[in-house]
DNA sequence: GCGCCCCTACGAAGATTTTCGTTGACACTA
DNA sequence: TAGTGTCAACGAAAATCTTCGTAGGGGCGC
């Protein structure tokens, strides 16, 4: 018997900042990675070369060496990472209770906007009617 | 002019499991922590009074020396904790949605008890009332 | 008083994360 | 072909996190 396999790890908050240039862009270079991301964050080229060799080992991207430089991709999609931290916060944090970590959530945003809290209603609705 | 005072810093896993110990159990001393948290994950003593030390430095947990056996409690209560995380995870991860990290929570649990789609239910009635 | 137990404090080792300097390879061009 | 620029790889420093060994002090029974 083999033992499941494991998905990558919970990405650090640097690795998470990379993710996202990746998920934005799509598959890129190092040189634009650590362009878009100097914007946001002053980085330097080997740092962020480093980030995605010690992602690469993790999981977290997959490399392409077809061209002299690299191209990287996030390996799962922002969606698959979105869920895999939501789901380790409400195990962490909130016990599973997903009602009350969705309260805190709304509380955190002093005002959700209208459309946003229509647009969670249409989502309890499919999910009963699915449900039923 | 002073600087807007900060609040403690996110706790790291390992600070959120003591933390979860100290909401459980109030206001409690390293040895109690300890032997609570070893239920759980096997835990020295000497690692979990150094744990509340700098937990103390961060402002995670307050300490009363009053009695020899030095009394430490959570500086936030825990719906505080869970507020801040959530906020946290939100800007980090779901850029501000809630709706988005919503749909996420709940996709998590295969399935959502009736239960606590209604609450989540009432709260948005309740979200609405208020705002009106 | 002496030994034993429980407590805090200190320091340090090992692991992980974040950052970057240096090196050597490759390719273009003057 | 010598010079210039871009690239990956490597190693290592600095910061943070996690764990625990050891030392020293206080309280209690005998």
């Amino acid at each position: 018997m083999t033992m499941p396999e494991k998905g990558p790890p919970r990405p650090t908050d640097s690795e998470l900042q990379i993710l996202r240039v990746l998920w934005q862009r799509g598959a890129s270079t190092v040189r634009e990675v650590q362009e878009e991301l100097n914007e946001i964050k002053p980085t330097g080229y080997t740092t962020v070369l480093k980030m995605l060799q010690i992602m690469t080992e993790k999981g977290l991207v997959r490399r392409d060496e077809e061209q002299r430089a690299h191209v990287y991709q996030a390996h799962l999609a922002q969606h698959q990472t979105q869920r895999q931290m939501v789901g380790d916060l409400l195990n962490r944090v909130f016990d599973g209770s997903a009602s009350n970590l969705l309260m805190h959530a709304l509380a955190t945003k002093k005002s959700a906007s209208r459309e946003e809290l229509s647009e969670i209603r249409e989502m309890l609705d499919e999910l009963e009617r699915g449900e039923k």
